[in-house]
DNA sequence: CATACATTTGGCTAATTTACCAAATGTTAA
DNA sequence: TTAACATTTGGTAAATTAGCCAAATGTATG
């Protein structure tokens, strides 16, 4: 590994970082159909309405995030959607791990 | 999120985080033309060898990799080949943030 | 202006991760 | 069988991360 490889797989580590998080990723999900404001991920999820704000701030420091303020309320969109397409390999990861492709709809026996 | 989706969740990020490491994205990348022999990987960087399979261990728990011992040596394959797309996406994220979309499409000056 | 609201920031602790070294394991060759 | 080789495992210290609470900031409203 070159150094510039080095560099390079570090950026791109830290992106995927950004999103290896439960929480994370179901945010980036609730962004699919547009804008979301903050208010609404502290209202869908059973966690600290300062520990939603530093996820989102771990998002837009990666660059896969971006925040409008809007009056009292602050709104965040996904910058770059194409995070969104790792789904489905990542299911397949699980899938392929559990040797089975039930995990992905939660029906396993 | 309902509690189905928290452990759909974690499941997934359990995935990313298993990728998120400049050592373990080169090793994945390393991997795309077919398999390798740990011997291979430990040449290649400047980390100890016990760190390298330390890393091989997690990628493999995560069911990323694969491996096959024949005779004294262990060789690696990816299991599940979709992963190294992210990049492509990965590279968008990190070129938007540097204010540039060109090096997704290879068009730099 | 004072108050209420929405969000971020600071501070702290507990848990997790990474890297190295040393030692253990399994495999072939002398 | 002993020695050498390839890899994994165990142990430990340093760094990073995630969560909560409390306090600070910025914005609209009475």
């Amino acid at each position: 590994m070159t150094e510039q490889e080095q560099i390079r797989f570090e950026a791109r580590a830290r992106v995927l970082k950004a999103l290896a998080h439960p929480t994370r990723l179901w945010i980036a999900e609730q962004l699919a159909d547009g804008e979301r404001c903050v208010c609404e991920f502290v209202d869908g999820v059973g966690v600290d309405f300062s520990t939603i704000s530093k996820h989102l701030t771990v998002l837009k420091q990666a660059g896969i995030v971006a925040d409008e303020k809007r009056g009292k309320q602050v709104w965040y969109t996904l910058k770059v959607p194409c995070v969104l397409n790792f789904m489905n390999c990542i299911e397949a990861v699980i899938d392929h791990k559990n040797g089975n492709a039930c995990a992905a709809t939660g029906a396993c026996p």
